[in-house]
DNA sequence: AATCTATTCAATTAATATGTTGAATAGTTG
DNA sequence: CAACTATTCAACATATTAATTGAATAGATT
């Protein structure tokens, strides 16, 4: 039989992919894109690193077929190629999760020295803000927040929080999010609302989850 | 802020999972392992490759907790986690096969070379094939057919198909299935079948994808 | 057409991965 | 408890990967 070539062949295309996502700084790339499309310059800030090498991490993404460029003007934007790499992320993260004690420990390390004691879930949000008459903020920057954001959201970056408090309700309860259960900006938003005695509560959930929902419940 | 330190440290969390699988060896072993646990010698023998290496990518795997172990005598048995696990490797196929003209190319070369027209997906089984009266036959190992399969399939395994062709019936279509649709026993089967003139036909989803299909439905 | 600039390429070094052999180990069985 | 055997470990050679720096390129703007 010449199975054994059909084999190779496939499950080396497949490991392609996966190889793909098999490093953090790339893991990180593909997490930040799954917010919008940002341009090499912008990418490499993001996640620390030089730009020729975010460069050459987003080649290997990119012949992967992961993620997909397109020029504006001077700059080369570079955007996630369609839903289903989300999927996958969603599908790495979950097990991840589920696995790794470790992460659950630098997590919960990382909240606790921010006095974070709860938090929301997008289905606390979903089944109980209705009643409790909550307003929802969007603490990320201002162009991801237009790329798409949670509907009834508002856009609060964490970078003007601290000039726009007078914005927000001391009656009401104060739910943050941002992109993610791998971002911060929510949490340090909530730490500094609780300074200031907001009732604020941060979600663990982000825009990626919520779309993510929407994909689900459209099928 | 410290943040930075708490993203690195759970982005290389997660890629520890991801680089698990980054390699073809062990997706394919991942793969094996999807129908039921396995020896570390008789994995080796399916992914072709020493006993030792086998072993070694196995405690990649393992440490990624994608696969747990069971001392069965004189054996070590090698089993799939979770079935989360089988969702993330879902994924990825998802989007290789999706994304890469060079796999679907590959397969389809293997099939013409075998004169395979057309296929049976899940769906036009779960569809079609009660008005139609097939015969659903599963042509794994018998070791894999017995730790699970399709409601109301015969296991024939490809080995033995030759000598049991009397079993089958000429007046009825056949529809033969295996792991799934990297593997290739189904093909070959249907090609025997049908040099005997029987009316088979093969289908490209595995048990993986009606067990994916099931917990799915139970959700 | 010349300049400017974001991005990519090339060359390098250090680190890590792969697959092979053969020896060591641990657990079972007689 | 001795012998057996499946599995793992250790050591090696080779190959691949990651990150840096500095140069090259390609496309837009003036």
């Amino acid at each position: 039989m010449a199975t054994s070539s059909l084999k190779e062949q496939v499950y080396q295309e497949l490991a392609r992919v996966t190889h793909a996502i098999s490093n953090s700084k790339r893991m990180e790339l593909i997490d930040v894109l799954s917010q919008k499309g940002f341009s090499v310059e912008e990418l490499s800030k993001e996640i620390a690193m030089s730009v020729a090498s975010t460069s050459q991490h987003l080649q290997v993404l990119k012949s992967a077929k992961l993620v997909e460029t397109e020029r504006q003007g001077n700059f080369i934007i570079y955007r996630i190629t369609d839903d289903n790499v989300l999927k996958l992320v969603s599908a790495v993260r979950e097990l991840g999760f589920r696995k790794f004690a470790e992460i659950e420990r630098v997590i919960h390390d990382f909240k606790t020295d921010r006095n974070i004691l709860e938090s929301y879930t997008l289905d606390d949000l979903l089944l109980r803000a209705r009643k409790e008459k909550v307003m929802l903020i969007d603490v990320r920057p201002e162009a991801e927040y237009d790329a798409g954001h949670i509907p009834n959201a508002v856009s609060i970056p964490l970078t003007q929080l601290k000039k726009r408090m007078n914005e927000l309700p001391k009656d009401r309860k104060i739910i943050a999010y941002c992109r993610g259960p791998l971002c911060v900006m929510a949490i340090d938003a909530v730490k500094l609302l609780n300074q200031k005695k907001f009732n604020a509560i941060h979600m663990e959930d982000g825009y990626v989850e919520w779309k993510l929902r929407a994909l689900e419940n459209r099928n």
